[in-house]
RNA sequence: CGCGGGGUGGAGCAGUCCGGUAGCUCGUUGGGCUCAUAACCCAAAGGUCGUAGGUUCAAAUCCUGCCCCCGCAA
């Protein structure tokens, strides 16, 4: 079949490389302009132009995809379907461009953790299984009727960047295997969601990873690796910001709530509401990550109050 | 020219404002103590202070250029 492939980040670009694999021929991949981007302010491509340049697809930029010329412009293109992975909400012209509409590849088990940050929401909420879903497109969010369901399972300290990377690597399959079903079956509209199921997966925001000690040390563990690798949690003691990357669960306490201290061995840990964490990974502001021994170290104090 | 922090033995840091002996917490190596140990005691090795110039009797420290790392923001 003739597809369009529209997608951003590094998860939609790692699907494009292994479904471009596959035996439909990708006749256009469309993504977000150029970002304005990190130190300097430089504009810097997506992960999805880099993929499909590198493999030789033709790349189009897509500023808006409300403006009549993008929908247009797929037209012109008389492709068979879309293929979505982390795009943005599209309007009714643009399912309508090709013969059979678009398909989606979310990273939950729809109708759970519909929106932006499905992964990073399970992982947060402790889950143990997780998956993607390749469902019909329609203009709600992630309300279609599901093609195929692939599960997956979380471990108890897998970060969402695991997570992710695990989706990526059979997201492009899964795709290919839905992309084969509606050829042979383009009528198919997919298993209907029921509404009643559903929950909402918003997007992370970076304050939203503030440490609140208090909690206890399984669900801050979860959080933690909810927000890894971005946007990562963190708390201020002395008021400079210091990132939490990695932690282990730990039963036993040692000083008092929201406190860093060391253990005899040497590892660093911060008791909780409920248990403690050991800190693994952190990054002062300004410093690289670094182990929380080595940080601790470098504190020149035997303890110090997180929060 | 988006804002900001940093580069000091193997690691993490102090020292820089107010130039004058290279320091702290660890790690490593050797020895000791111990039934034993990641604990404790003693000792040792290990540093062109990112880099290139400048100022000075003297520069980690002051001045200038360059390289590299990171946080925020988007």
């Amino acid at each position: 079949m003739r597809v369009v492939f529209l997608g951003t980040p590094p998860v939609a670009a790692t699907c494009l490389e292994s479904f471009a694999k596959g035996s439909h021929e990708i006749v256009m991949v469309g993504t977000h302009p150029d970002r304005i981007s990190g130190r300097g302010l430089k504009p810097v491509p997506t992960a999805v132009k880099e993929m499909a340049t590198k493999i030789g697809l033709p790349v189009m930029e897509v500023p808006d995809v409300k403006d009549p010329a993008f929908a247009q412009a797929l037209r012109d293109l008389n492709a068979d379907l879309l293929v979505v992975v982390a795009f943005v909400v599209l309007p009714n012209e643009v399912l309508a461009s090709t013969r059979l509409g678009a398909v989606n590849l979310h990273g939950s088990l729809l109708p759970k953790w519909r929106g932006a940050a499905p992964v990073q929401r399970s992982v947060e909420a402790g889950e143990t299984e997780t998956g993607g879903t390749v469902f019909r497109l329609d203009t709600g969010v992630d309300t279609g009727g599901i093609i195929l369901q692939e599960k997956i399972s979380i471990g108890p300290d897998d970060t969402s960047g695991d997570i992710l990377a695990r989706l990526a690597e059979q997201g492009g399959a899964w795709l290919l295997k839905a992309v084969d079903h509606l050829q042979n079956h383009p009528e198919d509209a997919g298993v209907r969601q029921d509404p009643a199921l559903a929950t909402r997966a918003p997007k992370l925001f970076p304050e939203e990873g503030s440490i609140d000690f208090s909690q206890s040390a399984q669900r801050l563990h979860d959080k933690i690796r909810a927000f890894h690798p971005a946007p990562g949690c963190w708390c201020r003691p002395g008021g400079k910001l210091l990132k939490i990357w990695r932690t282990k669960v730990l039963t036993e306490t040692v000083g008092s709530m929201g406190e860093a201290s060391r253990l005899a061995d040497g590892r660093v840990v911060v008791t909780c509401g409920d248990g403690s964490l050991e800190l693994l990974e952190v990054q002062p502001e300004g410093k690289k990550r670094q182990s929380g021994t080595d940080w601790l170290n470098g504190q020149r104090l035997d303890r110090v109050v997180l929060s």
